[in-house]
DNA sequence: CATATTTCAGATCTACTGAAATAA
DNA sequence: CTTATTTCAGTAGATCTGAAATAT
């Protein structure tokens, strides 16, 4: 069992889960939040654009940038060339906020992977990569 | 943030999760049916005991062996020795469909790990088995 | 008395499903 | 007519919290 990796997978997600919702609690945050931030540094975009890079689902889109918005940290607009979408940006305290998670992620990473050395860090994330581009819809 | 080791661990780990989902409810298990009955292989155990070994919750534990009880693949008898205690039991069936579940479980690891060649797939192993020996409780 | 065990009722978070309204 | 986008309401699964009853 302890050797299976699925399970291996599973436990030690949850405990990563587990700090990083802890620790982005702390300050009023959740994953979600960092996730989105982090990519609206690379501009606007719809929120369906946001679902493809993020990985979160349209349907939770919704809601993670109602709290955004209500925090000021992003602005929802009607994209005038397609009145479908929502342009979503960022905006300066946006940044701020954004700058504030990357140092608690960054510190979640190193109290997650205390265990390993540099060496074995980098190939973890090389394997994990690897896996999640098998994971990948074709 | 594709490099971020626990934003990786937490989308496989989703992935996996999605694969043993899928392939123990199409004959009508879960993963905890599986890591319940392959550790009860080892001998019968109290529910804390089971707890400890499996890391599933006490109280999660009361309804998953209710549902194992119900069809057959445990037994539950009060501990003499114990009053406190259940002693769970695996039955003759229970051993059939661990075996059963045991297949399934293999042929999940080989279709999560096709990106990985067998060296890498140990390799991840071991660094995910450090990763939760940090993780565990004092 | 403090501790261990079983049990229940409820809550959390992530992720997903289904459907509607609107516009391309 | 088909597809894409946004939105909402609801579901599912794994995990955890808190509390009670019972026995050590």
């Amino acid at each position: 069992m302890e050797h299976l990796p699925s399970w291996l997978l599973t436990q030690t997600a949850a405990h990563a889960g587990r700090l990083v919702t802890e620790r982005f609690a702390e300050v009023g945050a959740r994953g979600y939040h960092y996730r989105l931030l982090e990519t609206l540094l690379g501009g606007p975009a719809s929120q369906a654009e946001l679902g493809r890079r993020t990985g979160i689902h349209l349907s939770d889109m919704v809601a993670v940038l109602n709290e955004l918005t209500a925090d000021g940290y992003v602005e929802r607009s009607p994209d005038p060339a397609d009145k479908r979408r929502n342009v979503v940006t960022i905006t300066d305290r946006g940044r701020e906020r954004a700058a504030e998670l990357a140092a608690r992620a960054e510190a979640i990473q190193d109290e997650l992977l205390t265990p390993l050395t540099a060496a074995e860090r980098a190939e973890l994330v090389r394997l994990l990569s690897l896996l999640r581009k098998g994971a990948a819809p074709a």
